[in-house]
DNA sequence: ATGAGTGCAAAGACTTTGCACTATA
DNA sequence: TATAGTGCAAAGTCTTTGCACTCAT
């Protein structure tokens, strides 16, 4: 549960509406990517084109980044302000678990350095059976 | 530039037509992962629905894998018989250069036996600039 | 020959856009 | 109040499906 900063809406000039303000609480009481479908099942209020709309604009503010995930259906998640985290994805149960490993960054780091590759940013995600699915089978 | 293993179609019982046997030739022409589009663009005598159809079926058989990248777009490559390996994406000139590393895998590895996570696959992507784009700004 | 596979076009699913209306700054 | 933002519905994209025809086996 993290708090979102609404503040760096209005600091660039875009008004903190109350359709904004519903998107970014329901954002705030997710942990782990969501799609725009999910996201506006939440939120049967507010218009599906303005739910696409703000998870645009608050991903060009980089208050929420995309993940790809596996099946190939778009995902966003709020940034966790440059900690990079990393997914454990059940294809049992369809869980996402969040971990983060500095050896795994570390690594990471390691090859963009010796491809002479400026790294932005870097997702590493999992796929398997979480915990819980194996010992239920 | 890797060998497709055709014969794994009809190891399965399915048939080697000639459009398949496009697609599979077109694979063994690109290295990189692609979208349906760039396929397709290739192939230009081949229905794009075959394409689809056809991309399906090789994922199903594990000869291409789905390749998330950040964009968003859907993009396959033909999968280098279980060796796992990643990408380097560079954001600017839209290269994508594979690289392949025990380290990481052994951290990747790591994490998912400490959360007691029975690991089917997983994917690293790294974002930013290459080497090339680094040179000419 | 015979049923898997194909191409086309239509249908679906997902996302963006146009426009008149509302509400923030 | 002036203009960014919204909702709705229409228009785009991308992907899948239905169906009659073709071609590997």
């Amino acid at each position: 549960m993290s708090s979102i900063p609404t503040g760096r809406l209005e600091d660039t000039g875009y008004r903190l509406t109350a359709p904004r303000r519903a998107v970014i609480d329901a954002l705030a009481r997710t942990d782990r990517p969501f799609t725009i479908e999910e996201l506006s099942e939440q939120l049967p209020n507010i218009g599906r084109a303005t739910v696409f709309r703000t998870i645009k604009l608050l991903h060009e503010l980089d208050i929420v980044c995309r993940v790809p995930l596996e099946d190939g259906r778009i995902r966003y998640e709020t940034s966790h302000s440059g900690r990079h985290h990393h997914h454990l994805i059940c294809g049992e149960c369809g869980s996402v678990t969040e971990f983060s490993d500095p050896a795994l960054d570390e690594a990471i780091e390691q090859n963009a350095s010796t491809a002479s590759f400026e790294l932005d940013g870097h997702s590493a995600e999992l796929y398997g059976r979480c915990a819980t699915c194996r010992r239920l089978p």
